[in-house]
DNA sequence: AAATGACCAGATACACACATCCAGTCAAAC
DNA sequence: GTTTGACTGGATGTGTGTATCTGGTCATTT
């Protein structure tokens, strides 16, 4: 039994859950069009069917609004790049063509990586500061570390090295094609391929060099799947954090 | 000997040109310190210890000056290049290599590689416009080719394909230590090292694949250098241009 | 002739008043 | 209890007159 909550469910929770994303889905849409600054609560509010000061009753600031966007589009995406991940090699190259390739097709995610304030704005640096950047690094590291141990990443480099490798190539990859000429662009799935696969030649051991045994591969398909598992876990407590409540919830008054 | 303000030399070229890049030199420095926006032709005058109205003998406008200080940085990089590149074998991961470390140091061509507007303001998107675009790509796509045929490049992507990635590569590379927080970043000669590396692997077929024969080899080398000073030679063409006639020239006379 | 720096005009920054917009509130209507 | 939308105040634009700055010129100097 989970359920936790103590205290009152004041009406019926899961219509106001339906409406908060109902409101999510129009911010999304108007953010994608006319950018974070040009889009006012109204305008979410008209989109989503709904008055504007019941927008406040599910955030508290406009801010708060697209915390909950950016983090619903996190685990959006980390959803499903677990779902693609779930029965592969857990191989960086691998990894990262999924990765990529569910960037690619979600935009606000791209340019959150990609710090792009023709779309974010304002809220651009905030998000890069406040959420993820320790925590996250720091996980990823680990991960890393545990990477090199079973063989699935070269070891004449440090997974300092390897977290800025990975770094320099997904940032690369994503955001060259907006500085070329239309023209020049590849199709999204070649983009994902190739960011994949430049990781993997750039992270990975020479085949020859050091076989991966059987199971370690296993090994290294399962803590892949911990890892993802584990940041879309996070990401899902703090899109739920950001959903949850209504401003009058006993529990998430001191929150923060 | 003395010649200190009110000397008349009648008209020696080489002292001109001396002059010029003394003015480059304070040009080069002040955008460093303050950004282009911010820089003014007085402060260039002062620092580089001539009059205001000298600087318009060499150049009619603020921009020609800005754009003469680019194209002697581009020179002065490919210079270094093709020194280091002299007696090296040619192959992509070793010329990106030269290039990165050539790219660190050497903020100002950075900057306008990246398109860093704190440095180069206004100017930013200009340069990209008129300068390379077209001809360094067709250029850069005919040498990949060269290279495909002598085996030195994966024949499983396409020179546009191989293009796409070394610019991601070196773009990643070169901009993300910017936004990493500066206790991550790695040292200057470390990145070159790993830039080149990954650009290597990620175009580079492997190794047992197909061996590259020696005469291969050696028309690899020969076709880089041919590049390299293709490249630059094109470059001195136009920094010569933005240089040499202090207005009355005949030779530059036909200007606008 | 070569070099200078005082000079000029147009651009840019500044300061202020005024209009507009919009995040967030809350009394009233369900 | 839940939802609404008119309302408010602070922030953000806009217009304008003024001051300053700075790219570029040119008569003067050496």
């Amino acid at each position: 039994m989970r359920t936790g909550k103590a205290g009152r469910p004041p009406q019926d929770p899961a219509r106001q859950l339906a409406r908060a994303h109902r409101i999510l889905d129009a911010a999304g849409e108007l953010v994608l069009r006319w950018g974070y600054d040009k889009t006012t609560i109204d305008d979410v509010a008209t989109t989503a069917g709904v008055a504007k000061g019941t927008i406040y009753l599910h955030w508290k600031t406009r801010e708060e609004l697209f915390s909950a966007l950016l983090r619903r589009e996190r685990v959006i995406l980390l959803t499903e790049v677990r779902r693609r991940a779930e029965d592969g090699t857990g191989m960086p190259g691998e990894l990262i063509t999924l990765l990529a390739g569910a960037l690619v097709e979600r935009p606000i995610m791209k340019a959150s990586l990609l710090g792009d304030s023709s779309v974010l704005g304002k809220l651009t640096r905030l998000k890069r500061d406040s959420d993820s950047p320790t925590a996250l690094e720091t996980h990823l590291e680990t991960y890393l570390g545990e990477l090199m141990t079973y063989g699935a990443l070269r070891a004449d480099l440090t997974p300092r090295e390897h977290a800025h490798i990975l770094a320099s190539i997904l940032y690369g990859f994503m955001i060259v094609p907006q500085l070329l000429p239309a023209g020049y662009r590849l199709p999204d799935a070649r983009l994902a391929e190739l960011t994949g696969d430049a990781g993997g030649r750039a992270l990975t051991p020479n085949a020859p060099d050091a076989p991966v045994t059987p199971e370690n591969a296993r090994a290294i398909a399962r803590v892949t799947l911990d890892y993802v598992d584990n940041a879309l876990e996070i990401a899902q407590r703090k899109l739920a954090a950001s959903l949850g409540d209504p401003l009058g919830d006993p529990l998430g008054s001191k929150e923060k």
